[in-house]
This record gives structure tokens, C-alpha cells and sequence, in this order.
DNA sequence: CTCGATACAATTTTT
DNA sequence: TTGTATCGAG
């Protein structure tokens, strides 16, 4: 890695300085948060509060004082947020100037510092990995899990291999590895987990491959182990900024913490820590009201800590907000006070006032779309464009009625979440490809491709093949190239491998010269994949070329984009690959670069995070949809609290015009389930709601005769809110959700009504257990049973069927 | 080895 | 209801 150099800049600095839209228009503690000096700073950013524009200021403003570009470093949880990040600071200095600093994801950051230095880890068991590992996603790293899984002669029905990979990930992200964990374990089950990660980890090491954990925990081994690497590093960056710090974990905490100061969990504590910030800085950003992925490991207690952890810190509110109406924002505000932790914090008005919340009731899912699409069309009659509505919603499920509606409608729409470009199967075959030939140690997507296209190598081949390759600890590829020593083979499939290797190696000669774009292009072609598709013809394979040719872009993207210089110097052809598939492996949404296009947009409430609209619909605010069923009867009082974080995210995400929708009746896996009002619209102010009964006046003037069900709520939507909670309307609703109406109509095979927490139930797959934990009431509930075999499962009363014993 | 039928489970998902 | 995972027949 180049030094970087601390010539001085003043040439620099000057042509930055007279530039002073770094500082203008910011708002008194905007400006001291950009121009705060060194030492650590803590800023609490409202939503709206104009934050983005805080940390790409701050960056322009250090480089503008005299750092050098190349000793920042500002790290983001999505790659989203980082090319927004330097989509801005191009707009403040020169793009030349601004590709020198470091903006990444923490996973990025730690895949190019591995990249370079993982070579120097050395692990206590004596694994070692080397530059060119490759990184698994989550279905490559679930699949290395089910093989260790099956290779311990273990259950994968008891061992879910998803849910073992879940429970693993946290274990890395704790900072657990799996002898620690087996020392801690407490039971059996936790035994046997720790013996699948033990494997797990080793079968990672002959891989030379790295999950997304491993690249957090392994740099902070890196670092933790090796001071030379901690001091270049340290020495280097300067000042580390760190977006939506409520987000982190600890792991990612003890990285940044690394950097900035130096200094090992031992050293910390005997080091005068106030020579510690001469010429830098540690800024974190961050809103406790908006950490909804603590389900990830996220931990807002490390945002609370920080001003401990740093007594030096300065801390600066950012509470006046830039984005939402006076009456958004109090809606807003009285939902989140409901929460017991947090940082106490008001959002203060710029805007006016602004049009109340408008509230609607639907009979069922499918008017509440209707009425969505309806009021689309309305909105777009006045000013509106249909860009200027985002609909919001819990759960993805959810989008189809609504995609349903506009459809009908011509309205046009688009989804942001639920497929995504990597783990397309052809996006991934292709990066198989280049895995494999960057890694041939990499046998997992070796297993990938072997039979991709068809090579009529199928399982049983591979199964001897594994075997061989098992007994003479041969890696995968290497048993390949001496196919011939394999026992048991046919001639022709011989033959067929011996075919498959000569492509690989042909290809893996090709990538020292090619660029990678002219490699893919190869792989295509030597490989039969594009040919297989084109012959197909039908219009899956259509897309699926196209999607290629997507791939095929993003390399000539790469290969012209300055960020790789940055890092390197001119890199080697293998480095420029390794960089390119760390890039690639760690993307998530190439979709993300085609916006700006007119249409409206449907997505769930975590994904709208960092987004705003003028317009906002959160839909299915219903008890048990949002919030969500489990987490009302969790145990862990925190889940509501992030449900409501999560509400308190969609609120904000309205500029001008909000709307709360919910239906009296859901269909949900087939069957139709009733519910009441969310409790988050209870708690927004009364005075700031409208009711809007548009399904009435529709149907009434097309003279359909409707006439509603239930009249009393209804008058929920014309204004008289107060209505909706008096009991005798809430026991009309939770009349219907009697479950054994229901359970009878579903399986008739169980007559028995409630269930009880301690009762004991026969599955008759998972045989006996006892019930631990029961979620929701009435009709739409499951049931967290601990089996005496297969540890705890939650189940949906109606659809397994439980007898109680 | 490949394809289709059957069973089964069911938030959210930055990387 | 829908997606997927597994198993058996051709």
C-alpha cells in the first residue's frame, strides 16, 4: 500500500478555501459540528436534520484546513449511503480531490484491508487465510453450514442450517469464535452448534474464504494483533467519520475504535488520553430514535456509551428539521415518547404547519390499496407527481394488493427491496465463475458451476468425487485436475471433467491479461452459458441475459472508475479482480442506481430509511401487522420499542402529506384474519388526525348500495376517533377472532381450543414439547414450542397440528 | 440425471 | 396464498 504523503497543501487549501459554500448556509450548530477541530464528536442527528450534508461538509471543511483527502475515512452501513456520500462531496471539491477519501461500508473497508494484509493473521487454531479468499454471502456461507451440519451426522430438520447460520453470524459479530462459545455453551444444542461452527470455520479456512462477519472480525484480530498494521492504519486515518452510528455493533465499534485511537481493549486503559486527538478526530452521527435493525446485532447502547467511552467528546444536537411539516413532525414526536430508552431529543419545526394526517379505514386489504391508488390519482390532479409518493408498509407480503391496484389503475410503480441483483441465479453462477478462477480453493462455488451449464456431472459424481478429495485432503479443484486417480468413474464422465478443467484452466491463464469485462465475455462463451440462455428463448431468459449484460456494464464501470487507483497504486491484474469481486460480492442493489424515474414507490419501512417524500402512505397500521404479532407479546419490551422506532422512521419520511391506512380485514396465507387500529395511531395527537372516508362516498355514488358492516367504526374515519376505542366496539371485533371457529374450519383433526404457556403438545413430526412462549390472541397466533428433540420452533397453530397431551 | 409432484412453513434484511 | 425444498418416477 502507498504511504500516503503529508506534503503540505497549501495550493490546496487556498483554491478550497475561497470556495465557501463549504460553510454557508448552515444553520448555527450544523456549522459547529463542520468546523469542530480535534478530539471526538458526537453529533445526535434528528431525522431531517440534515446530517448527510453535515458529514460531507465536515469532510470538505478538514481537507480544506490542511488534511490530506487520503486521511479520512468515513464509513456507511449501505453502499447506498457511501455513493450518495460521494456523489455530494463532488459537488463541494474537485472529483480528484474527493476519490482520495475513504468512503465505504464497514464491510468494504475491512475486504480492502484484508485484501492487503490478511496474510499477517494468524489464528490461535493456526488457520491462515490469504489475499485472494473470496467472500461468501449468506447462501454460500448457509450452504458450507449444512455440509458441516451433515457431516457431523446431525439432523438438518433439528439443525436448521438457516437458523444455525443466523445464530452463528450473531455469535461473529459478538466477538465469539467456536471455542469460546463452546466453553460458554449451555446445553447440548449449544455444543453441538459450536462443533458445526468449528467446522464451519475450518471448511471457511480451506476455502480461503471469509463470511461478512469474518471480514469485521478478522480485521479487528488484524488489527488487535498486529501493531505495525494498527499504526499504519491509525497513522493514516486521521479522522474517521461514522454515518447512522446507532446502527453498530460491537464489533464494528471495536474496529473504528482501533483506528482512531490506536489502541488494544489492554492499552486503553493506561494511556493518557488527552495527547490521544493532537491533529485528529473520531465524528459519529447517529439517532437512537431511528435504530430498527437491533435484530441484526445493531446496538444503540454503543451510541448511548459513546460519550463515556470518550470523556473527551463534544456533543452537538441537530434538531431542527429541514424535511416535514409542524404537524408531521409533533405526530412524530408524540408516537416516539412513548419509548422508554432513548436519547431525549425534539425535532423543531422550519416548516409550517401543514395539513393534518389523514386517516383511512378499509374493510379489507384490497380497498386500502384501492383507496391508495385512488388517492394517487387525486394527489396527481393537484401539483403532485407520482416520484412524490412513497408507500410504506411492514412486511413485503403486503405489496401485492397494493401492486394489484395500480396495476388496474396504470398507475406506475416501483419496488424497492425484495429481489436482490446478486442473488440472482445467473448473476450468481457468472460470479462463480470468477471466484473460482481468482480462488480455486474456493470449492463452494466451484460445486456451483461444475454442472452450470450441464455437464452431466450431477450428484453422484460429485459425491465420489468429495470422497476422494476428503480422504487425501485434497482441496476440490485439485482432485479435479487428477480425475483420473478418482476410482468408480466412468469414462465419459472422466472425460467431462477433464473438459470442465481445461476450460478453468484456460480461463484462469486468460484472467492474468484480460480485463474483466473481456474475461466475463469469455466465460460466457467458452463456458456455453450465454449459448444455453439464447437457445432457451422463453422470457425468463431473456431477462436473465439482460441481467448478464448488467453484470457486463458494472466490470466496464469498474474498470473505468478511479477507486481502485486510489487504493493501490496501479494494481496488478489479480488485485483488480480480487477488488472487483470483494466490490461485487458486497453489493446489493445495482437497481438502486436507476432512480429519477416517475413513478411511485412501494417499499417496506426499513428500506425507506434515508428516504423522504412529499408524500407518505403507512399502510397496514393494524395490531399484529404493525406492530408486528411478535413483537407485542415478546418478552423483550425492546421490540415493541423498535416497532415504534420503526413508525417514528416512516413518519418522518413525509414532507408534506401523511397518511395512515388501515384494513378491518386481512387475507394472510389464504385465510382472512380481523384486527384492531395500531396502537401507534393511539398515540399520535388526536387534533392532528383527519378522517377521509373515500370507500363510502365511492360506492354510494356508484350506486352500489353498500352499506357498512359496522357503522360505529366507521365514524373512525369521519373524525370522531374516539369512537374507535370504547369496548363495546373492540368486543365486536374480538368476537370474531374466536380461533376455534377457525381451527375447526382449517383441520378438523384438532378440537382443542387455547393453548397455555407450560402445556405440553404432540407435533407429529417434532413429537413432544412444551409450549414456551404464545404470541398475540384470538385467532392469528403462534406458538413458540420447545421440543424435547428439536430445540424451539413457533409454529402457526392452524397449520401444525398441535395436540395438546 | 432431470423433471415434476408433494409437503411445509410463514417479519424486518444495511453486508 | 406462495415460495422452496425434498423425494420419487421416468
Amino acid at each position: 500500500m502507498s504511504k500516503p504523503n503529508y506534503m503540505p497543501l497549501k495550493h490546496l487549501s487556498n483554491k478550497l478555501l475561497s470556495n465557501d459554500n463549504i460553510t454557508s448556509g448552515l444553520n448555527e450548530n450544523q456549522l459547529s459540528a463542520v468546523t469542530y477541530g480535534s478530539g471526538p464528536l458526537l453529533i445526535v442527528a434528528g431525522a431531517g436534520s440534515g446530517k448527510t450534508r453535515v458529514l460531507t461538509h465536515r469532510i470538505a471543511y478538514l481537507i480544506s484546513s490542511g488534511f490530506m483527502p487520503e486521511s479520512i475515512l468515513a464509513v456507511t452501513f449501505t453502499n447506498k449511503a457511501a455513493s450518495e456520500m460521494k456523489e455530494r462531496l463532488y459537488q463541494l471539491l474537485s472529483k480528484d480531490i474527493a476519490d482520495l477519501v475513504w468512503i465505504g461500508t464497514f464491510h468494504n473497508v475491512c475486504g480492502r484491508i484484508l485484501r492487503h494484509d490478511i496474510s499477517k493473521l494468524l489464528l490461535s487454531n493456526g488457520e491462515r487465510w490469504t489475499s485472494n479468499f473470496v467472500i461468501y454471502d449468506e447462501s454460500d456461507s448457509t450452504s458450507l453450514i449444512k455440509e458441516s451440519i451433515l457431516a457431523l451426522d446431525l439432523d438438518g430438520k433439528v439443525y436448521v442450517p438457516k437458523s444455525i447460520r443466523g445464530f452463528i453470524s450473531s455469535l461473529k459479530s459478538q466477538g465469539y469464535d467456536a471455542k469460546s462459545f463452546g466453553d460458554i455453551a449451555k446445553n447440548h444444542r449449544e455444543v453441538k452448534i459450536s462443533e458445526v461452527f468449528d467446522l464451519y470455520q475450518k471448511e471457511l479456512a480451506k476455502n480461503n474464504g471469509l463470511d461478512f462477519d469474518d471480514l469485521l472480525l478478522y480485521s479487528v484480530k488484524l488489527l488487535e494483533q498486529n501493531e505495525k498494521t494498527r499504526n499504519y492504519y491509525h497513522k493514516r486515518f486521521q479522522h474517521v467519520l461514522v454515518d447512522e452510528f446507532q446502527d453498530t455493533n460491537l464489533i464494528q465499534y471495536e474496529l473504528i475504535r482501533l483506528i482512531s485511537e490506536g489502541l488494544t481493549k489492554e492499552e486503553r486503559k493506561n494511556t493518557d488520553r488527552s495527547i490521544l486527538w493532537k491533529e485528529r478526530g473520531i465524528t459519529t452521527v447517529g439517532d437512537v430514535d431511528q435504530s430498527i435493525y437491533s435484530w441484526r446485532g445493531a446496538d444503540f447502547r454503543i451510541i448511548l456509551g459513546f460519550q463515556n467511552d470518550f470523556p473527551e467528546n463534544t456533543l452537538i444536537k441537530l434538531e431542527k428539521n429541514y424535511r416535514s411539516t409542524e404537524t408531521i413532525l409533533n405526530t412524530a414526536d408524540s408516537i416516539i415518547k412513548n419509548n422508554t430508552e432513548r436519547i431525549e431529543k425534539t425535532l423543531l419545526p422550519t416548516k409550517s404547519k401543514g395539513e393534518k394526517i389523514i386517516c383511512f379505514e378499509a374493510d379489507d386489504e384490497i380497498e386500502e390499496a384501492q383507496y391508495v391508488a385512488k388517492e394517487t390519482l387525486r394527489l396527481l390532479k393537484s401539483d403532485f407527481k407520482y416520484s412524490d409518493i412513497g408507500v410504506l408498509y411492514r412486511t413485503n407480503a403486503q405489496s401485492r394488493a397494493i401492486e394489484e391496484a395500480l396495476i388496474k389503475r396504470n398507475i406506475p410503480y416501483q419496488i424497492v427491496g425484495g429481489f436482490r441483483f446478486y442473488e440472482r441465479k445467473e448473476i450468481k453462477d457468472i460470479i462463480s465463475y470468477l471466484k473460482v478462477i481468482y480462488n480455486p480453493s474456493d470449492s463452494v462455488s466451484l460445486k456451483r458451476i461444475i454442472n452450470v451449464p450441464k455437464r452431466g456431472l450431477g450428484a453422484t459424481t460429485l459425491i465420489k468425487i468429495e470422497e476422494y478429495a476428503n480422504k487425501n485432503n485434497f482441496t476440490l479443484y485439485k482432485t479435479l485436475l487428477e480425475i483420473k486417480d478418482v476410482p468408480d468413474l466412468s469414462e465419459r464422465t472422466i472425460v467431462s471433467v477433464q473438459n470442465f478443467v481445461e476450460l478453468m484452466e484456460y480461463l484462469r491463464k486468460a484472467s492474468k491479461s484480460l480485463s474483466i469485462s473481456d474475461l466475463l465475455d469469455q466465460i460466457l462463451k467458452k463456458s456455453g452459458y450465454w449459448d444455453e440462455l439464447e437457445k432457451e428463448g422463453t422470457l425468463d431468459s431473456e431477462e436473465r441475459l439482460a441481467n448478464i449484460q448488467e453484470l457486463y456494464s458494472v466490470a466496464n464501470e469498474f474498470e473505468a472508475s478511479s477507486v481502485v487507483k486510489a487504493i493501490h497504486e496501479l494494481p496488478q491484474q489479480e488485485t483488480f479482480l480480487g477488488d472487483f469481486l470483494t466490490q461485487i460480492s458486497l453489493y446489493t442493489e445495482l437497481d438502486n442506481l436507476k432512480q429519477t424515474t416517475n413513478k411511485i414507490t412501494l417499499t417496506t419501512l426499513h428500506l425507506a430509511k434515508g428516504l423522504e417524500y412529499p408524500i407518505v402512505f403507512i399502510c397496514g397500521l393494524e395490531e399484529g401487522v404493525f406492530p408486528h404479532l411478535r413483537s407485542i407479546d415478546s418478552l423483550d419490551k425492546n421490540e415493541l420499542e423498535e416497532e415504534r422506532r420503526l413508525m417514528y422512521v416512516g413518519v418522518t419520511r413525509a414532507k408534506e402529506k401523511l397518511y395512515f391506512t388501515y384494513a378491518r380485514e386481512r387475507r394472510l396465507f389464504g385465510s382472512s384474519e380481523y384486527s384492531q387500529v395500531s396502537r401507534f395511531i393511539e398515540e399520535a395527537p388526536k387534533e392532528l388526525l383527519s378522517g377521509f372516508y373515500g370507500g363510502l362516498d365511492e360506492k354510494i355514488k356508484n350506486n352500489k348500495s353498500h352499506i357498512p358492516k359496522k357503522n360505529i367504526q366507521r365514524k373512525y374515519s369521519e373524525y370522531e376517533i374516539d369512537e374507535l376505542i370504547i369496548p363495546d366496539n373492540v368486543q365486536k371485533v374480538t368476537k370474531l377472532r374466536d380461533p376455534r371457529a377457525h381451527i375447526t374450519q382449517h383441520s378438523e383433526s384438532s378440537t382443542q381450543s387455547f393453548f397455555d404457556i407450560g402445556d405440553k403438545v404432540q407435533h407429529e413430526k417434532f413429537g413432544v414439547g412444551i409450549i414456551e412462549q404464545i404470541f398475540g390472541q384470538g385467532e392469528k397466533n403462534l406458538v413458540n414450542v420447545d421440543f424435547e428433540k428439536y430445540g424451539k420452533k413457533l409454529l402457526d397453530p392452524r397449520y401444525a397440528k398441535l395436540i395438546k397431551l
